[in-house]
DNA sequence: AATTATTTTGCAACTGTGTTGCTTTTTTAT
DNA sequence: ATAAAAAAGCAACACAGTTGCAAAATAATT
């Protein structure tokens, strides 16, 4: 894959927004550029300082959670209760998020990372219970960090 | 197993407490009977509340950090970011929890289990990445709301 | 391009959760 | 019974997240 110029990603972003019917916004285009230039999974300490302090608290508060309801990102839930968010890269779409691939959790450089291909397992559950959604989060030590 | 009596239970209680050297006090004596007599995991506002507002929500937090500190009870992440506490069943102690057992979060009744007997799967990693401890987490219809 | 309608932002104020330091009370050891 | 150690309660604080509302920005319409 090329690199892509600062140009075309600023294309890229404007039509996601706009193919998720939402207004392009400065603090919607500034986040949406964190997420693909950030590998790993962010927090929301990140995200607010990612953006420069150039929005109010509020503010990314609920551009998060509109992403979230579009499909645009996925929450990723801790053992530590802090959550982190990620792109989904699924075809999740408003209402229906379809992220399938399990989450890393490194305890050394603590990044969180989206394993996009290694697929939840199956679970075998006790007779009488019925499984919607399985999250799976593995904890251990990266590929950056051995 | 024949029911047991109260006071057999307070003797289970204080021996648990004594074994893990602790002081017995009357929130632990609460705090842990509360864990026994129920069958889900327990948020935190469910223990401050099945206390009886008899103690302090300091004293609250202090007494559910000590157990699972002491391997007493375990924690369970959930995707809204609200823990919930289970007693473990296994050999856990102080400094190495061993609850290699799956999580079921409810979405109809809302309860989480602890399903002891469904053991969480083997993962296979990508190249680089080890793997410590396995959460995983199914949520969907539990066995008293089909 | 200008006007209007709609959506989003920032601010302030508030709520809820969890933490910390310190004093008093309770528990344990002697 | 006394002394030492541990835990509880209290007050104050830090921090995350939410809500209502007025101002600003964006999108739709003319
Ligand atoms: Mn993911
Ligand atoms: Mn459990
Ligand atoms: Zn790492
Ligand atoms: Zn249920």
């Amino acid at each position: 894959m090329p690199k892509q110029s600062a140009n075309e990603i600023a294309v890229r972003i404007e039509s996601l927004l706009k193919r998720n019917r939402l207004s392009v916004t400065d603090s919607r285009r500034k986040i949406l550029q964190l997420f693909l230039e950030h590998t790993g999974a962010m927090a929301h300490g990140d995200i607010e300082k990612g953006a420069g302090e150039k929005f109010d608290r509020v503010t990314v508060y609920r551009t998060l959670q509109t992403f979230v309801d579009k499909g645009i990102i996925h929450i990723i839930p801790t053992a530590d209760n802090s959550i982190r968010y990620a792109l989904c890269k699924d075809d999740c779409g408003e209402g229906h998020h379809h992220d399938h691939h399990i989450h890393f959790v490194c305890n050394h450089c603590n990044k969180t990372y989206c394993l996009d291909d290694v697929v939840t397992p199956d679970i075998k559950l006790p007779r009488g219970y019925s499984a919607g959604h399985v999250e799976v989060v593995v904890e251990g030590i990266c590929k950056n960090c051995q």
